[in-house]
DNA sequence: TATTATAAAGAGATCAATCTCGTTTTTCAA
DNA sequence: TTGAAAAACGAGATTGATCTCTTTATAATA
């Protein structure tokens, strides 16, 4: 004589996500407390304990979640050129990080920094550049493959750069603000830069 | 009649220094507490808030102390090319990002990150990015007046875009290990990049 | 409607870190 | 040598966060 539905469950669940993603995005990941998410959920130490048994429990499930913050939906837009579509991956990422401060983004850096040396985090750490990684390498790989891009430099060394940029340049928006840093130039620059060493066919003639 | 001399307290200021930055270095900045500080310099609790109030005064003073680590000592090799004066640059940052885990680098960036909302770390983290900024456009735009240098983007978005790269790049070096990240050859890759746009005059016959 | 298993509540025990303050030690000048 | 002022000590008071555990409420079934 079980009393509570799955469904039930769940729905209690994404409640408590759904508040406790407020939180940490207003204080900051190290700066939230259970008491925090307990209090803003509505409910008792009790009742959140129940389905979580701590902040970094909450945390995880909310990363797994909303994945999609920071990692790369490729699926889509298959048919289109590859230049095209890292046109569109770029402004994708500009949008993202413009919206820096509304999303999850800063609390993650806070807990891969601060937790660098914890081994279940590096695991995490590790499986997502490998994801991200994996991601634009073989979308830009397929390009080259298809001969729409004729790249000057190995793309295994350009993927690892675009990402140390990217990462650099949500940093940078995090602590100064994307205006300080000239957000908008910066990317207009790199989308120059990275025609001029993934050379897209329609664009060979000019060069 | 008082009892210390001021180059004494200072020595023991130093001492304090000293043992804290092990500290910080082997435990992060927010792992530290200040009974490490307190026990790995051989004191008392007393003994060492009789010098500092807290644990962000300790490391406050550590990074006004040694801010090299990160910032930029432009001020030799003046008579140099420009070219040469910025892979020299290159290298050494380079260098500093290869030994990272032995600086406090990695602490910064906890510090920076997780109190990216408080006003005083607003401050320093402004002043910081303005000091980098004027520093490496300073040495840039020398090197333009001088005709050495031709570069084919804005130097002020350059520069921006440079320092997001590097921040990048220490970030990930930091979290993911610079043999993950290829960091060398990433290196190699910027340079190639900075050249092209940068336009060294001795160069230019190769274009 | 009564039963009962489970969900939820929330007071308080526990733990860990900070920092103070009364005591002891040191150092220098007389 | 001694005495007084400052330096250093370190036990413990304070704070704040975590998480448990007992109690209370709820909801499905019989």
């Amino acid at each position: 004589m079980p009393k509570i539905t799955d469904q039930k469950k769940d729905a209690v669940r994404m409640d408590i996500l759904n508040t406790a993603r407020n939180v940490f995005i207003q204080k900051g990941y190290e700066a939230a407390t259970m008491k925090d998410i307990v209090t803003s959920s509505g409910r008792s130490f009790g009742g959140v304990y129940l389905y979580y048994s701590n902040k970094e429990d909450v945390f995880l499930d909310l990363l797994r979640r909303q994945y999609e913050d920071m990692a790369l939906d490729f699926a889509s837009e298959k048919q289109m050129s590859a230049w095209c579509r890292f046109e569109q991956f770029m402004g994708e990422q500009e949008r993202r990080v413009k919206e820096v401060d509304s999303g999850l983004a800063p609390c993650m850096y806070e807990y891969f920094i601060v937790g660098r040396r914890e081994e279940g985090r590096r695991k995490l750490i590790e499986d997502r550049y490998q994801a991200v990684y994996g991601s634009i390498f073989t979308f830009i790989y397929d390009g080259v493959q298809r001969g729409e891009l004729h790249p000057s430099q190995p793309v295994e060394t350009f993927v690892h750069w675009l990402i140390s940029f990217m990462d650099g340049i949500f940093l940078e928006s995090i602590i100064n603000g994307f205006e300080r840093i000239e957000l908008v130039k910066q990317f207009d620059f790199l989308r120059t830069v990275c025609r001029s060493i993934l050379k897209p066919i329609e664009l060979e003639e000019y060069q």
